[in-house]
DNA sequence: GTAGCTAGGTTGACGCTGTCAACCTGATCT
DNA sequence: AGATCAGGTTGACAGCGTCAACCTAGCTAC
């Protein structure tokens, strides 16, 4: 049991349960049943692991994003789909959520090839809206890039606490990605 | 030279260069002439120490953002100004950044003071330019939500690099807030 | 004026961490 | 059969946060 891919799950379920700092590489090869120093067989690092940890979740996250996307028929609903996704993803996750979207000092090749497909699917979508009328005409590269500010920001905003220290008035980060759509549309 | 200002002052040098992982009482000890265990005269623990810095830090900017919105006569360039700054900080001093607006375990009430206080300038301004007719109606702390969300997510995407992944058509965090609010004003 | 309190500093220890080095073992390849 | 090697082991090391105990200068109360 002590495999790869059982080290990422187990140290997943550490990320999970109490932030970066629980997940420490002892505790990874005690829980997967072997020594400390096993994991040092599968990576070179922590880093490593963190990273091969940060590379499934991106992936998979994706994946699931886009097979809901492909169900809906009007792009604009899609869009504020995936982008819903996207923030329950980090409201359910938000250790692994910050954990993908932090600094990578190391450049994994498995992250950004992740990284780059959401980014390239997110590009078709505001295309997409684009022809449909829902979304004002130029750059989509530009437009989706404000798209996922928007959701990435409130929803790390959200996530980390920091969207509803005023008490009240409390917009939810769907509502204001929702919200930045309809301007959208009604200024195309 | 152990003074409480000292060891903070000190840390935020060891944050800037090193990321918060470098941050260690040890060592802030040693470069401020003390000992190991002298920061712990002044702060319950290594968290309080950075609560600390990130509560010195957030003040300080927010009053830096305030004061250059003052100058500022049309509401629609203050928001902008005030975002920019906004973003500027974030990319200039990233790992600031990050720690002020990561999670915090234990409540700092300086902290969560110097945030509120952030939060209602930036509605006041989102007010302003809502009665000069640069925004659209509609709840202001919401709007201001939406504003400081785009602000927020693409001054962290652009920090942690997962803005430019596409390589090209790489649009700066104070564009896309500039796109936001032109968008807004031709929606209102 | 002296006794006592206290803020701030010190040394030393503890367990935990990431990491390195050395050694072991069973399967696979030649 | 012998070599290679992926994967696992134990043991060590320095650095970390933190706790406990002790020290000391200066202020306060009497």
């Amino acid at each position: 049991m002590g495999t790869r891919d059982d080290l990422i799950e187990v140290a997943t379920g550490l990320l999970d349960a109490g932030g970066v700092a629980a997940v420490t590489l002892r505790e990874v090869g005690r829980l997967a049943g072997v020594s400390h120093n096993a994991p040092y067989k599968h990576f070179a690092d922590k880093q490593a692991l963190l990273a091969a940890v940060a590379a499934r979740d991106l992936a998979r996250h994706t994946e699931l994003i886009q097979q809901a996307v492909r169900r809906k028929r009007s792009a604009k609903s899609a869009l504020s789909e995936a982008m819903g996704r996207y923030i329950a993803w980090a409201l359910e996750y938000p250790e692994r959520f910050r954990l993908v979207f932090g600094r990578w000092t190391a450049e994994s090749p498995e992250l950004t090839a992740s990284a780059e497909a959401a980014q390239a699917g997110l590009i078709g979508l505001v295309e997409a809206a684009q022809a449909a009328g829902a979304l004002p005409a130029g750059d989509p590269v530009r437009l989706a890039s404000l798209v996922r500010s928007v959701a990435h920001g409130a929803a790390d905003l959200a996530a980390t606490g920091h969207l509803s220290e005023t008490g009240k008035g409390h917009a939810s980060p769907q509502q204001l990605v929702d919200d930045l759509l309809a301007y959208l549309q009604s200024a195309s």
